[in-house]
RNA sequence: GGCGCAUUCGUCUAGGGGUUAGGACGCCGGCCUCUCACGCCGGUAACAGGGGUUCGAAUCCCCUAUGCGCUACCA
């Protein structure tokens, strides 16, 4: 039998890097395999449709580079892949269900579950369905639900025991007592996602169910109905979580999750994916910064984490550093290319002063902006190099500098050497001013580029060439 | 409350009866150096607690504690 894995999102506006890491260990997983990886769409609560939602998730799973084998747009033989195009589907089943005796209709309201589970909390025992409807007689029942509205419910056998192997966690088990009987098809006839994903993953032929840990507590549930239809479960894997600072759920309270929200901070999408690929899984080795392909060939369910791991944006921020230097110079000319909203001309030598500087894409924009701002603006670090007891020294003597080598009547370095020049005529200076170091440049970065940290002083002096350097070194010694 | 799952440096983790408990991020120090970075070198820091089993436990077993998840006609 091939593996095949699926991704179930419920399309709710946006892709959670929780479920980006969901649908990452399933790819990964079909990929190594040789087998398909599914996207299914679980829509099957109408009050939380969203517009729009499919086609950003579709985005953000193509800008991960998880690409979808079979699904609502890649099309495929065992769909439709939208669980709301699937109801009559749904409704063959369940109704199996009810022939069968697995299943029953249930007329309670609710208001009265409401009431049940409130009087339950109050004496402090477990809140359960007390199954009223469960023995109505089923000739009744059915006569009933012409024209009263009605949910039907999983009958789950009073006692027993239901243990499983799962992947990740061996062995887990429940007593049957402790389980609910669970709604399967809602009132307004669309299926729970209990109903829909067990029979959607028979008949889409899922061999493993790669899920979040949330998913753990309705095992049995889901177990049982593959009882109830006479099939064979799929293999299980649950995930362990991805949590904020405090351990709890990573939510967007406490932090960003939006797939979508990364990328405009300027992550490559192998560095996102590298990254939490190692939430919950490592290989033997000490190995941190992984490619695609190597995540392909390492990954292993059998070595997947069992406990919740913290979102650690800092540990993002470097291993997308790392990602970022090992572009080759185009490709990072390139991938910078969005970040800038206006339409500076950013040359391969601006883009290689900066290339080991920055951990995020967009952090490039303000290291560079000073090339392009004019006049220059000073920040408070410049400013305060230009105060410094020496500054207006160094500044004077270099200007004088550059006063006899740009006099056409002198014989002044050539263009493409004035960086050169330009390094060695300051490092003189420094040498009569006994300083270096950041005594030395400050000033003189601050001068030209009204920053005191910034690109190497060679690219600036031969960006700007001598004649306008010279001209901000004197409007900063008027200023000042 | 009930059920389930989990627990190695602050964080991500390797290891799994005898190890100086390893790596990475962060942090601190140093080197390099035109600034800031990068890079390199070094340092800081952990087996939740208690009982067993054993010559020996971080590792196996039990209990406790703590955390988290689920407990909907949400997914």
């Amino acid at each position: 039998m091939s593996t095949r894995v699926r991704f179930a999102p419920s399309p709710t506006g946006f892709l959670h890097v929780g479920g980006l890491r969901t649908a990452l260990y399933n790819w990964l997983f079909a990929r190594q395999q040789g087998g398909s990886f599914i996207l299914r769409i679980e829509d099957t609560d109408q009050s939380r449709r969203k517009e729009g939602a499919l086609e950003n998730l579709l985005e953000a799973l193509e800008w991960a580079g998880l690409d979808v084998d079979e699904g609502p747009q890649a099309g495929g033989k065992l769909g439709p892949y939208v669980q709301s195009e699937r109801l009559e589907i749904y409704h063959r089943h369940v109704q199996q269900l009810l022939d069968d005796g697995h299943a029953y209709r249930c007329f309670c309201t609710p208001e009265r579950l409401e009431q049940l589970r409130d009087r339950q909390r109050k004496m402090g025992v477990a809140s359960r369905y007390d199954r009223h409807c469960r023995n109505l007689p089923p000739g009744d029942a059915e006569a009933r639900a012409a024209d009263e509205t009605s949910i039907i419910r999983l009958a789950v056998p009073e006692s027993g025991r239901i243990v499983f192997e799962d992947i990740v966690r061996r062995k887990v088990a429940f007593d049957l007592e402790t389980v609910d009987d669970q709604v399967l098809l809602k009132g307004d006839g669309f299926p729970t996602y209990h109903l829909a994903n067990v029979v959607d993953d028979h008949l889409m032929q899922v061999s493993h169910v790669i899920r979040g840990e949330e998913w753990l507590p309705s095992m049995p549930k889901h177990l049982l109905l593959y009882q109830a239809f006479g099939w064979e479960p799929p293999r299980f894997a649950h995930l362990p979580l991805l949590l904020n600072k405090d351990r709890s759920k990573l939510s967007k309270r406490q932090g960003t999750v939006a797939v979508e929200e990364y990328r405009t901070q300027g992550i490559l999408p192998g560095a996102l994916i590298n990254f939490i690929a190692l939430m919950g899984w490592h290989d033997q080795s000490d190995q941190d910064i992984f490619g695609v392909e190597e995540l392909v060939q390492a990954f292993s369910l059998e070595r997947v984490q069992k406990s919740g791991a913290i979102f650690d944006t800092e540990k993002l921020h470097w291993i997308n550093g790392q990602h970022i230097r090992r572009l080759s110079l185009p490709e990072f000319r390139e991938a910078i290319q969005p970040y800038f909203d206006t339409q500076w001309d950013v040359t391969e030598a601006m883009a290689a002063a900066v290339h080991t500087k920055v951990s995020l894409l967009s952090d490039v924009p303000d290291l560079l902006a000073f090339f392009f701002e004019d006049p220059v603006v000073y920040d408070d670090d410049a400013r305060e190099a230009l105060t410094g007891a020496e500054a207006a020294g160094i500044l004077s003597m270099l200007l004088a500098k550059l006063d006899e080598s740009t006099d056409p009547s002198r014989a002044g370095p050539s263009t493409d050497l004035s960086g050169e020049w330009f390094m060695s005529t300051v490092k003189a200076i420094g040498e009569d001013f006994g300083l270096k170091g950041r005594e030395l440049w400050h000033p003189i970065r601050a001068a030209i580029a009204g920053r005191v940290v910034g690109p190497d002083m060679i690219t600036i002096v031969e960006t700007f060439g001598l004649e306008k350097c010279r001209e901000r070194i004197r409007a900063a010694l008027a200023a000042a």
